[in-house]
DNA sequence: TTTGTGACCGTAA
DNA sequence: ATTACGGCCACAA
C-alpha cells in the first residue's frame, strides 16, 4: 500500500483531537501533512473501520454537519457519542462558529505527527 | 483506459 | 440561507 503512511498519519492526527472537541476532514488532512485531501480522510475512515482509540466521531464536515445521512445508523452513533462528550448537536450539525471551535484545533494541536 | 463515486472543501452566484 | 462548480485522488467497474 502506497498510502499506508498517509493513513497512519491521518489516524494519528485524529487521535489528537481532545474529547469534547471536533475537527473537520480538511483540518485533519492539513494537520496530517496532506493539504487539500479531505476526501482521503473520509476514505481512510471508511476503509479502516475505526475502533475506539480513534475518535472518528469527532470528525465533521467543514460546515459542522455530520457527514452521514441523518437517521442512518452511523449518524445516530456519532451523534450519541458527541452528545456524551458534551458536544452540542442541533439539526444535524455542530454550531462550530457559534462556539468558536473550528480554529481552536490549530492552537490545541500544534506539534504534530509521527 | 475512461468513468463514476465518495464520511470533502473553498469560492462564487 | 442554498446551489453550482471545480479541485481533490484512490478505487472499482
Amino acid at each position: 500500500m502506497p498510502n499506508e503512511r498517509a493513513y497512519a498519519q491521518i489516524l494519528h492526527t485524529i487521535r489528537l483531537i481532545p474529547a469534547g472537541n471536533v475537527a473537520s476532514y480538511g483540518q485533519i488532512a492539513d494537520l496530517a501533512g496532506l493539504p487539500g485531501r479531505a476526501r482521503m480522510v473520509g476514505r481512510c475512515l471508511r476503509e479502516s473501520s475505526p475502533v475506539p482509540p480513534v475518535p472518528w466521531h469527532r470528525v465533521l464536515r467543514a460546515d459542522g454537519k455530520l457527514a452521514f445521512p441523518p437517521g442512518s445508523d452511523s449518524y445516530q452513533q456519532q451523534r450519541t457519542r458527541l452528545v456524551e462528550e458534551g458536544v452540542t448537536v442541533m439539526n444535524h450539525r455542530v454550531p462550530l462558529k457559534e462556539f468558536g471551535w473550528s480554529p481552536d484545533l490549530y492552537t490545541l494541536m500544534h506539534e504534530i505527527p509521527y
